[in-house]
DNA sequence: CAGTATACTTAGCTTTGCTAACGAATCAAG
DNA sequence: CTTGATTCGTTAGCAAAGCTAAGTATACTG
């Protein structure tokens, strides 16, 4: 938890709003992967890997930079996280049809296969939650999803 | 995306729907938070201390144990989490007045100060995107918010 | 062609989580 | 009262995942 209370300064303002659900929102992520961490165990893959190489499943090939941006992170870190999906068969590297410097990645059929089922065992926990929300529920919580997601681009 | 669909009558139903769900908003909170994160580097003070420390001043002293509870995590992450604000001389430990095993555990006046200086620059430029949104954006964004936390809670 | 810029890797650090194993305090039977 | 089980917190040590700095190879540019 970080703030869900208008203890501070202008609780009625556009600024403090903006502040106040910011917080929240932060504090619901860090709460929400906690959670989940902890299905990670029962699968090879973590959950990094997993979302490193679900951009490459449903979003396609590309290099290691452009998969490093994709996920907010550092190229070391990228290719780290490459390292180790490339190691168990789950990606693998191309060269670059035109610059050599550069690394193509590309989920295999096994990379696929295993998102599925990492992607299942750690999502189903939270899946199962969400069952129980009424239609509405879910219906605002996806807009969220997308609404986040736009935040974090820009 | 999974195709449980073959496996169940509802095709395209709440099964699916559910799963693609959580998924995403998996996926959101991971980018959210590592956008933030990179705000951490100009506080001394790390999200998971802000996240620790905002219950104790929120919520009031409470246990060792009853923190790491509430922050989802380990009674050793959690003491690890406490020696350093302790260190830091925003949190103080009192004896407990009926359990001498426990410990008791309150914010100081300084650890209101840090939590309030630290939050507002950890979710500033977060906060600066949510203003542009409208206000039906911004509503159905705490609905969320408040939604994904009672589901953590379950 | 020389110099600069870009793409990725390597090396090494930090933070944050975990489990296992422990001591101290409490509780529950007998 | 004592014994045994349980609970609270800590310590020790491991792994994951992020970062920066620095190095190599390739590409670009004037």
């Amino acid at each position: 938890m970080v703030n869900t209370d208008a203890s501070f300064s202008d609780s009625g303002g556009a600024e403090a709003r903006a502040e106040r659900l910011a917080d929240r929102l932060h504090s619901a992520s860090i709460h929400l992967l906690r959670r989940l961490r902890r299905q990670d165990d029962a699968s090879g893959v973590t959950a990094p890997h997993l979302s490193a190489l679900s951009v490459l499943v449903f979003g396609g090939a590309r290099t290691l930079g452009e998969l490093a941006r994709a996920e907010q992170v550092r190229p070391p870190s990228m290719t780290r996280i490459i390292r180790n999906l490339e190691r168990d068969g789950l990606v693998v590297r191309e060269p670059h049809p035109h610059d050599r410097r550069s690394v193509r990645l590309r989920a295999t059929d096994a990379g696929r296969r295993v998102l599925e089922e990492g992607r299942a065992r750690r999502v189903h926990s939270l899946a199962s939650r969400l069952r129980a929300l009424s239609a509405d529920e879910l219906a605002c919580l996806e807009r969220a999803a997308a609404l986040m997601e736009g935040i974090v681009r820009e």
